[in-house]
DNA sequence: AACACAGCGTAACTTATGTTACGCTATCCC
DNA sequence: GGGATAGCGTAACATAAGTTACGCTGTGTT
């Protein structure tokens, strides 16, 4: 809970701002594989993320599960502002992808927020901005790519979010979140394993 | 332009403010096929539809495109807002799909309007809210349907969005908004035909 | 040790989609 | 009319991806 005085002011906020966000929010802790928004109730907080990893996954109403992007250190998720702000809910679940440490801050403070700190204003259109960019590198890798290279993608994007070459997934897990089936990423785990990209343990993957 | 105060105060914009946006924006037409917003340069403006109805495309660096959404009378750009307030820019064209009647808002004065007007911000962030929907329903196009779904999906889309059961289109022109082949559009499209959901007449579809 | 089971590799097959090729027809231009 | 061309239909084939099935091997349990 340390850095959340460096996160905010990191941001740029006004002193009286800060005060106010480590006055009003709480702290919330989520472990590995812990859900933190879950898609149909409309949350009344949003989460900043303290320290750890958060994964956003998208969900159709046939079981269908797709992964969209992380949610690193500093950020938040810009879809729960709308969606608060507005009450319409989004299929859209997050969850943690480590164990990882929240600050929740109520929604009913934002829009005065908004109004009065130029920073927190920047801080909000600055995370819409991330998130667009997000969404549409996700939409990106499923229209232009084939599945190994999507994997690939997935992989590298792991890696960079969790600042470690080593994966721990199974097979299985993957291609849930790639809305595939586990045979095909095995065959193209293999694949990549004979181009000399990544080496394969069990439940755990090495970026080479 | 008649309707720009009527779309003003539909949103339920103070007096004040509608005062201002017809003081300080311009006109803007573009025929059927023009660029609005090209990729690259960051406009200092964002476009208000008054009539018409424009359409969003996500473009690759290898010349692949994709259709995202459109964006109809009295709906903005939500990204433009973002673009312009970070400066960044997103590799996203926006084209009128008809003739189109525009109001263009210089940026310089949102952050202010922001700041000032309650309904100014509820427009803001349900202009997101929006876009967020629609780029999410796009996403969920590509991930989990297969082509001949999505195309129905397609069809039905621009008929809502055009108020109009005729779609004038090449197969050549849809093909290459759902970045596939003119060969596979005009497969499926065929057995729609057969399926009795479309009729086919040359350079025109109909909805069934 | 005996067992159950999760995780993975692989083959064989099906299906969806992309590709190439070619023919037909309406339309436009001269 | 004759030629060029765009738009479309269709076949034949190639490739990517999904599916089913089965075997092997660690790991944990009893």
């Amino acid at each position: 809970m340390d850095n959340l005085e460096e996160i905010l002011e990191g941001n740029g906020f006004e002193k009286e701002l800060v005060a106010e966000i480590k006055n009003i929010g709480r702290s919330k802790r989520v472990s590995s594989g812990g859900v933190v928004v879950s898609a149909d109730l409309g949350s009344e907080e949003i989460p900043l993320v303290l320290s750890g990893l958060l994964k956003l996954l998208r969900k159709d109403d046939q079981g269908n599960e797709l992964f969209l992007y992380h949610l690193q250190s500093g950020e938040t998720c810009a879809m729960s502002i709308t969606c608060c702000l507005e009450g319409k809910t989004q299929d859209i679940t997050v969850v943690a992808e480590e164990d990882s440490q929240l600050w929740m801050i109520p929604m009913h403070t934002v829009d005065r927020w908004i109004q009065r700190y130029k920073s927190f204003r920047k801080f909000v259109f600055r995370s819409y901005q991330e998130r667009f960019d997000e969404l549409l590198g996700a939409l990106d890798g499923i229209a232009f790519l084939k599945m190994d290279e999507r994997l690939m993608k997935y992989l590298l994007d792991l890696k960079q979010a969790s600042g470690s070459f080593v994966i721990k997934k199974t097979h299985q897990e993957i291609a849930k979140e790639l809305n595939t089936s586990r045979v095909v990423v095995s065959r193209l785990l293999k694949q990549l394993e004979r181009d000399d990209k990544i080496e394969q343990h069990r439940n755990r993957i090495e970026i080479l």
